[in-house]
DNA sequence: CTAAACCCTGGACTACACTCCAGAGTCAAG
DNA sequence: CTTGACTCTGGAGTGTAGTCCAGGGTTTAG
């Protein structure tokens, strides 16, 4: 597919998927004839994961490593384990927080129904 | 407490805490005779609260009306709840996209060691 | 063939969330 | 009292992650 495509299924700007590329977020992309980028499903993967793990916390440059870690798969796995065993660690520290931040909007809707409320009081 | 002490028990330079106070994050703090700020503990759980809220992906602005739905409280409750709820929602979701993410590195990290090691085949 | 809708490069620009001064006052310990 | 650590204001500077051109080539539908 062609970048727009790309950029539409991954809710990206068509700059975004050009600046990813030159960050070495996607590989640099194969080549039409016509100097046209060109892209495949598994480009739609990559993005979605670039996302997850953007909203991890995790800066560009993170993400690239993390990705590279990913990458190179069984090659050099035991020297990558600790980066993606670290991301792991990282979601769960993020939801444990997400949870109580949850706690703390329920406690203070359920207050709201427990009569705060302008319903009779106003 | 003076400010130096907020920025280090919320892990905030003390830079930052006077950055929250002018973008409306922190209430203007009551002042010593010579115009030092003072805070109260209730600033070191609010200041947890607006980095819970900050890595769900919300913008300080965002966390502002956050906040202030919260600070309404019951007054203007009913108004406001819709804020919260959407906060709710939206942590919701990010937990979901989570595990999503940890299952796709916890899958990369069954594979490596599925044998895909450098330990036998290296 | 031509018009609309794409795509290209490279560089300037932007928003956000801080961070870092300069120059000055305050406070606590010795 | 002095010294050193702390605080004040207001404004300039920084890093991240894009966004937005200008000026041009390409593709596709009619």
């Amino acid at each position: 597919m062609k970048i727009g495509e790309l950029a539409t299924r991954s809710a990206l700007s068509v700059d975004a998927v050009r600046f990813y590329e030159r960050r070495g977020v996607l590989p640099r992309a194969d080549r039409t004839a016509s100097g046209y980028r060109m892209f495949t499903d598994a480009d739609v993967d990559r993005l979605g994961l670039v996302r997850q793990l953007q909203d991890l916390g995790l800066t560009l440059d993170e993400v690239v490593e993390a990705l590279q870690a990913f990458d190179r798969g069984g090659a050099t796995c035991a020297s990558e384990r600790w980066r993606l065993e670290a991301v792991a660690t990282r979601i769960d520290e993020r939801i444990r927080l997400l949870r109580m931040t949850h706690r703390t909007i329920t406690a203070a809707l359920a207050a709201c129904d427990a009569g705060a409320c302008g319903l009779e009081s106003n």
